[in-house]
Parts: structure tokens; C-alpha cells; sequence
RNA sequence: GGAGAAAUGGCAGAGUGGUCGAAUGCGGCAGUCUUGAAAACUGUUGAGGGUCACACCUCCGGGGGUUCGAAUCCCUCUUUCUCCGCCA
């Protein structure tokens, strides 16, 4: 959510960079103002009838004290009117704090100057390109006919059990699965953050403080019974530790890594492409998420690529780096690199992270701030990014490793997995 | 799941209808003293709204109610603890 000042005082500024997400902003800011007035007057309103209402009860009480009950009783009746004013006022001023808060919650984050105008993935940029695409025999296979081959995806169990897009993981599937997770929280742990272990249901708060509700709430699984939510990534566990909180400066860098199952319903997408592991309703994910303050939140960010970067050099797997365009990037990010690995044999790219920082959009619903210098509170900055999806590094894996004797495990992977060969 | 107790500032812990945003202790910060540190002493120390700045308003787990007036009384929800039951 935006901050209020900001929009106060940069109301131009921001229609004009919201254009990049090729939305015209401006009738919602300026109906954000409009109740913002409204919400204050109301206020005003509201305050002095409970300092005249306050400041009666103290006369009261002062001369029941010294036994004037009559002038007392006479006070009392002047009351009544200023009771129900406040009631009125303050209703009011409910209804309209809700309202500013329904329209603030429609408004997406400000993209950062880097960000490319545009409107599909077509208008990414690529920023980077690393490793070598691997020539295929011409028999080469896609990694579900590869899972298949070798029987380590069962594609049909997981229909048979839960639903399409609820794959089992069999034999040595199961461990390179589990030899991934296992490989890149190390990584992340080497590289100084903090390994955790979150709950992958969460309750409605934690959805609108990271901004999946009121979003995407169709994006995730609903718990009736107990109104909760399985989690879509790591990221809402994990940002929401640090909701209502505030942080001292020393605090900083905050940098945690966790593994969890991440849970989508991605309703509305079906077809060829979303075949064997390119989009499931269950995967596993290992997430890393960082607090900064907000000087260096950008240098937080480019760490961050450049840490994901390591990981995929050491798979070797050829992949490519976008920064969004405007028209591609979350509602709740500022700037998003996204990383795609190419599947060779489906011949095409597959996102397998996706690092964004949120400046303060997430942190001003979280309420999650710091103490500056000067002993004010600060809205504090906050990252994440994947390191990395589990399923698409399959998938990058099976398809990029396959050779006529079998699939190769990355050599990093060995000691992890304990085999060399999948056959 | 059943029975009972509780929820107050960073922490501990007073406060059962009026001047309580809240005693006291610890912790934090600043100062005095000291070559420096410790100790001692002094002061200061929650959040949000509002204002040029004050004033003023709200917040004692969440929500609702009673009352001129609620941290304090009532209802409800949540959470924690104790006992019983069940259980990986």
C-alpha cells in the first residue's frame, strides 16, 4: 500500500509512473485525497465533540466528589447531545477510513525508474545471458517423457490422488528433489541468510500484509473451516514475522531463507504449455527474504541476483535474466528480475526466480519500521526472490542433462543425491 | 474436545468506575563523576492521528455494550497457562 504523504505530495509524479504499468491512476489518487480530506475533517469533527465530552465528565466527576449531585445532574443532560454526535461522527469516520483503505489497497506499487514501459513479457529486458545451450541428439526428449522413461514423476498418481498438477515424486526423483532443497539452503545459509522454518498455513492477516489479499485472493487455497490459507510462497510466512514490528538500524541487513511446499491454484490455466512441471498446483520453492533499510535496499537487490546467479553457474544451466516491464511486474513490487533456465528440449525459457524489492509497499501494511537515526519511525524496505523453484530446475535439469545413457546429475548435485546417473 | 485461570508500555509487574497513557523495578538513551570503564546520582524513555508549532483526540489482546465517565463492569472472539481426554 502506498503511504498517504507520499501521495499527498507527489500526486503528479506518480500518475506518471504508474502509466508504466499502463494504468491511468489518476481518478483513484485523486479520489484518495478526496476521502483523505473527508477522513480528516471527520475527524477534527469527531475530536473536539470528545475533548468538550471529556472535559464535561471531569466536572462531573469533581462535583459528585464534593457532593453537588444537582449541578452534577444538570451537567449530565448536556451530555446526551454531544453522545450522539460522537456516535454519528465516528461511524462516519469509520466508513470512510474503510473506503480509503479499500481504494489505497486497489492502487499498485510505483515502478522504479529502471523499469521498462510495456505491457506483455514481450516488453521484458533482458539484462543478463549466462551458459551454453546444450546441442540434443535429435531423439531428445521433454522432461515428462523423461520422468516417465525413468519413473521418477508420476504425472497420473498425483490425478489419481489429489488432481492434476499434484505430481509424485518417485525413487531418484525424490531425492534429487530433496538433494536440490537440501543444496540450495546451503547455498543460501553460506551466503549469510538465516535459515527458517515457517508455517504453510496463514491466517488473513499475514495474506493482506504481503498483499495477496485482497489481490489474488483467488490465487490460493482457502481454508473454510478454519479461515486459512495455504501459502503461495514462502514469502508471506516469512515477511509477516516482521509484521508490527520496529526495528533498530543495527538490525539490519535481516536475510532469511526458508523451504517450503508452495500451494496455487492458478485458476484459468490449462493447456500445452502448462504440461508436466511447468505449472503445478503443488511445488516446492526455497525462498530467501530480506529486510533493509531503505539506502540500500537496491544494492540488497543486486546482491540478491548476484547470489542466484552463483547458484545457477554451479548447475551450469543456461539461463537468461529479465528486468519486468511495468506491464508484466507484481502489483506489490517496485522492480522485479525475473531468471528463466532454457528447456532445450521443449525449446523454450521457464522462469525459475523471480527477485523484487517492494520499497515500502509491503512494510507501510506490515507496519513494519525502524527507528532512524533521529529516534523517528521509518518505513523499512523489503525483499525476496526465489533461489529457486524447485520444478522448472527439474524440468531444466532432465531435459538439458538428458544423454543416451541417462540423466546426469550436475556435479554439485552428486554429493547431495548420491548417485551420478539417472537410468 | 471438557473444566478452570489469565492477557497492562522493550521486559517484569501494580492498578476493580473519575485528575491513569498508566505506580514501581529492570532494561535503553543522555548527563554528572572518572584518565577510561564500572558503581552511584540526575534526567529521559510506547504507538497512531492532528497542528507551522502547540492544543486536542485515540490506543491497557481484538470486537461490541453499560455509564456523564471504563485498563477497571457486561457480552463475544482470539491467544496463553493449569488439569482431564485424545494424539504424531
Amino acid at each position: 500500500m502506498l503511504q498517504l504523504q507520499v501521495i499527498r505530495d507527489k500526486k503528479d509524479a506518480l500518475i506518471i509512473a504508474l502509466k508504466k504499468r499502463n494504468i491511468d491512476a489518476s481518478p483513484l489518487l485523486e479520489n484518495v485525497l478526496q476521502l483523505d480530506e473527508k477522513r480528516r475533517t471527520t475527524q477534527s469533527k469527531l475530536d473536539n465533540t470528545l475533548a468538550e465530552s471529556n472535559k464535561l465528565s471531569k466536572e462531573i466527576g469533581m462535583l459528585f466528589k464534593s457532593g453537588k449531585a444537582q449541578e452534577a445532574n444538570i451537567l449530565k443532560e448536556k451530555t446526551a447531545g454531544l453522545k450522539e454526535d460522537s456516535k454519528r461522527l465516528g461511524d462516519e469516520l469509520n466508513a470512510t477510513a474503510e473506503e480509503l483503505k479499500s481504494v489505497l489497497y486497489q492502487i499498485p506499487n510505483i515502478p522504479n525508474d529502471l523499469v521498462p514501459a510495456g505491457n506483455t513479457e514481450d516488453d521484458n529486458e533482458e539484462v543478463y545471458k549466462e551458459g551454453d545451450i546444450p546441442t540434443l541428439d535429435t531423439d531428445a526428449l521433454p522432461h515428462w517423457e523423461l520422468a516417465k522413461k525413468y519413473d521418477i514423476i508420476d504425472f497420473e498418481l498425483g490425478v489419481k490422488i489429489t488432481g492434476a498438477g499434484f505430481p509424485v515424486y518417485k525413487g531418484k526423483g525424490a531425492r534429487l528433489q530433496r538433494a536440490l532443497i537440501a543444496y540450495f539452503l546451503d547455498k543460501n545459509t553460506e551466503a549469510g541468510y538465516s535459515e527458517i522454518q515457517v508455517p504453510h498455513l496463514v491466517n488473513e492477516a499475514s495474506g493482506y500484509g504481503t498483499g495477496q489479499l485482497p489481490d489474488k485472493e483467488g490465487q490460493m487455497y482457502h481454508v473454510g473451516a478454519d479461515d486459512l490459507y495455504l501459502i503461495p510462497t514462502a514469502e508471506v510466512p516469512v515477511t509477516n514475522i516482521f509484521r508490527n514490528v520496529i526495528l533498530n538500524e543495527s538490525d539490519f541487513p535481516i536475510c532469511y531463507t526458508g523451504y517450503t511446499p508452495c500451494f496455487r491454484r492458478e485458476a484459468g490455466s490449462y493447456g500445452a504449455h502448462v504440461r508436466g512441471l511447468n505449472r503445478l498446483h503443488q511445488f516446492d520453492k526455497v525462498e530467501i527474504v530480506r529486510v533493509e533499510h531503505p539506502s540500500s535496499s537496491y544494492a540488497a537487490l543486486d546482491g540478491m541476483v548476484e547470489h542466484v546467479k552463483t547458484i545457477l553457474r554451479e548447475l551450469k544451466l543456461p539461463y537468461r535474466i529479465l528486468r519486468l516491464c511495468g506491464g508484466d511486474l507484481g502489483f506489490t513490487a517496485a522492480m522485479t528480475y525475473d531468471f528463466e533456465v532454457f528447456s532445450t528440449a521443449q525449446d523454450r525459457w521457464l522462469e525459475i526466480s523471480s527477485v523484487s524489492n517492494f520499497e515500502a509497499y509491503q512494510a507501510n501494511r506490515l507496519k513494519l519500521r525502524f527507528k532512524d537515526e533521529k529516534g523517528k519511525n521509518q518505513l523499512a524496505h523489503t525483499l525476496n526472490g526465489s533461489s529457486l523453484a524447485l520444478p522448472r530446475v527439474l524440468a531444466g535439469i532432465l531435459e538439458n542433462y538428458q544423454t543416451s545413457e541417462g540423466i546426469k546429475v550436475p556435479e554439485v548435485l552428486i554429493p547431495y543425491c548420491g548417485f551420478d546417473i539417472i537410468n
